[in-house]
DNA sequence: ACCCGTTCTTGAATGATTCAAGAAAAGAAC
DNA sequence: GTTCTTTTCTTGAATCATTCAAGAACGGGT
């Protein structure tokens, strides 16, 4: 019932699979497409793969769930929106979990020459090692980031 | 030939694959991967897709090239490294500018609560719309982040 | 010059995401 | 409540960057 009053007010229209899959995202934090496929069709059997493509893309655009998208990583989704928080990535499991911003207010970086660009948000990925990946300790593959 | 050096420098065999694609990185900054194969093979026609995807990796891993890949855009790659600058990238056309680190030093970032990861990078990207695509206002796509 | 292990070529496979066309449903008007 | 119009969903196929696999070719140390 709450996810049909955040798609009212955003103004979009309010079908099944838009609530079942704002329902979904909202129960699993950084979850890929397939698993809010999954979760859900427990709801909604008969949900199409697309509907929930087409959903994801609406509501983000909408801004009622963000899309994040690390480097070899699939799309993945939340419903923590507007507090600029980050996240930090697992090179070797693909482990997500959120940051807080370091500097509180959003944007929470400027950067220092933009080259003409206007710059609207900037985006931060923090990479390293999740604590059960540390321990099992496996190589992970580095971008060639510094 | 001074690829010839950098890539016995990081300990990799030295095979004309490798040359022609660092060459071609070195000579189109943030290019993607079919632009690269297109450029390497100037210099070395015969050369293979796959050649170009492994090599790209084996650089990249190396520390040499850096592999950038924006939400929405595939893998580009650079041979600016080892100074911790980060990107600017354009919503409406995909261009991407280089954007030095507001902080100058490496780690250039620390999260404020990192839940146990050990963190070895941030990686910053900054969203916005680049010059041309300013003044030709396209309606650009957002990602639902800050 | 030879040999071994790495790397490259060729060609097919993968898989997340998108495209396309018609059917169904949402919301507004009657 | 019924009808209409537009949006959205279902079904099914297509796309395309990237990866996988097997055998040939090459790099570099002996």
């Amino acid at each position: 019932m709450v996810s049909d009053e955040a798609l009212r007010g955003a103004g979009l229209r309010v079908t099944q699979p838009r609530v079942a899959v704002l329902d979904a995202v909202a129960a699993h934090p950084h979850a890929d497409t397939d698993s809010i496929i999954v979760a859900a069709r427990e709801h909604l059997p008969a949900l199409s793969h697309q509907a929930v493509y087409d959903s994801l893309r609406t509501l983000t655009k909408s801004g009622l769930i963000r899309r994040i998208k690390p480097s070899g990583s699939v799309a993945r989704y939340e419903t923590r929106i507007g507090d600029n928080h980050h996240h930090v990535v697992c090179r070797s499991c693909g482990a997500i979990a959120d940051v807080d911003c370091a500097h509180g207010a959003a944007p929470c970086l400027t950067p220092s020459n933009h080259h003409g660009f206007v710059v609207d948000e900037a985006e931060v990925i923090y990479w390293g090692t999740c604590p059960a990946c540390t321990s099992t300790h496996p190589q992970p593959e580095r971008n060639g980031h510094v």
